[in-house]
DNA sequence: GTTATAATTGCATTTTTTTGCAGGTTTATC
DNA sequence: GATAAACCTGCAAAAAAATGCAATTATAAC
């Protein structure tokens, strides 16, 4: 941390100030007040000035930058989303069996398909039913269940019984973590339910925001070169795939 | 799971807890407490002010991410429907099983059920799961099949097999039209699966805005005197319901 | 250059916010 | 119905903010 002049007049050392915050995204007033040798409050009045000129958030203990501001969308990183929606249409094909799971990258993906698209559906997740329901010419199956409340899904052994007298052509799950080892999960009905969903399909695709990829959970639900194809919103030559190339997966 | 700076602000644990939130669609109290080295009593005051303000919904144990869950319409008006959800919760009892329908009176009926309620409903209305879901203590099955996108409801010989092995306590139906002849409706397959549930259930009730009495279509349902119940938001010595007594209904 | 006025700054005090902890209560899950 | 986890409430300590006041400094007018 360094030290700064002696005497500053106060434009210039506001201007200090929103050059910490926009560099580091946030500042703390005590940490302010020792680099600029002025007092906490000379610092909190500089702060509360550039909160009402709009140039940064006040928070307690010091400030965040504009652009760090959590803003809420009604879906988070809907771009994103739409992105891999677009690779993921260009798997399906007119005629095709396709399981598909639950979350709302898969939701994003059902919407962007075209209208025009014949195929069959089946899945578990309420939410993507409902989403189908929208395309007149794909013909949707709901596999019955229980329904575990949280992720809006069916479970249990009726249901994995029932996906196990399917053969699909494919199958397209959404991921809370995935990493170079493969799939994980933290519900275990669910991870038995996807179990299934794979084992029942030709060819298996993931569709994730690259956020996700390195993260994991408890439990695992398949080995990376379980799957076929990788979908996120990157490019496939991009550079954080790099450990993921070796298990014969397909990045799109 | 990675770890984060030792002082982080109020604002800024926030938005991290509303990335967590929205990247797994949820996040537990016990693990974002550990990532960010704050007590749990932190992360639930901060769950329960970002739930206040709508930014995710919180439940036992941590949050969800809001993109997932059925949001009830703005405003909705506690007409006839919220009249006929009372009476008809009153039918409803700790530890019963109960077979339900779809449409908007059902929707309108499960939303006023208390939340207390202990029992296990059958449906093939997606929306009627879904608002299921909402239910804490309720035991949610969904009976899968072929979806009907108009509808919403999963029909076929699936279905109607799954129905004809189980035995309820009650079965709850919306209908479009009713007389003192019975019920009727116009959809064949939606049909088989109505007349499947009543003979699946001990009981049988009927839920009804007055505005759907007296009128008929083409394909029979059932007999008046297959119905036990019949709820509408009128009061039961209406004079509208003179040609119904007769046959041994119990009207509500 | 001097002086009056206004602005800025630091300090002490009070007030508010935040946070963790102890306890008793509620809730989920079996 | 039992049991463990999660929740809430009140409380106290710590941190930060606001406030009043005095000292200093800048600015402008003369």
């Amino acid at each position: 941390m360094h030290q700064v002049q002696a005497h500053m007049l106060k434009r210039e050392r506001q201007a200090f100030i929103m050059k910490q915050v926009n560099l580091h995204n946030r500042a703390l007033s005590a940490d302010l007040g020792a680099m600029l040798n002025v007092s906490e409050d000379t610092i909190r009045r500089d702060l509360n000035e550039l909160a009402e000129a709009g140039e940064l958030i006040k928070v307690h203990g010091g400030a965040l930058s504009k652009s760090y501001h959590y803003v809420p969308s009604s879906t988070y990183a809907f771009s994103e989303k739409t992105i891999i929606a677009q690779k993921a249409a260009s798997l399906i094909e007119n005629g095709m069996f396709v399981m598909i799971g639950g979350g709302t990258t898969v939701r994003e993906l059902v919407r962007a398909l075209p209208q025009n698209l014949h195929a069959t559906f089946f899945t578990v997740s309420l939410t993507t039913a409902l989403q189908l329901c929208d395309h007149p010419n794909v013909e949707v199956i709901f596999l019955g269940g229980k329904l575990v409340k949280n992720s809006q899904i069916s479970v249990g052994g009726e249901v994995i019984s029932r996906i196990n007298d399917i053969s699909a052509d494919l199958c397209i799950l959404g991921t809370n973590s995935i990493d170079s080892e493969g799939i994980t999960d933290s519900d275990l009905e669910a991870v038995q339910v996807k179990k299934a969903m794979i084992k029942a399909c030709k060819r298996t695709a993931i569709v994730s925001i690259s956020e996700k990829l390195g993260s994991t959970q408890r439990l695992r639900v398949c080995e990376l070169n379980d799957i076929d194809f990788l979908i996120t919103e990157l490019a496939p030559d991009s550079p954080q795939f790099s450990n993921y190339t070796q298990s014969g997966i397909i990045i799109l």
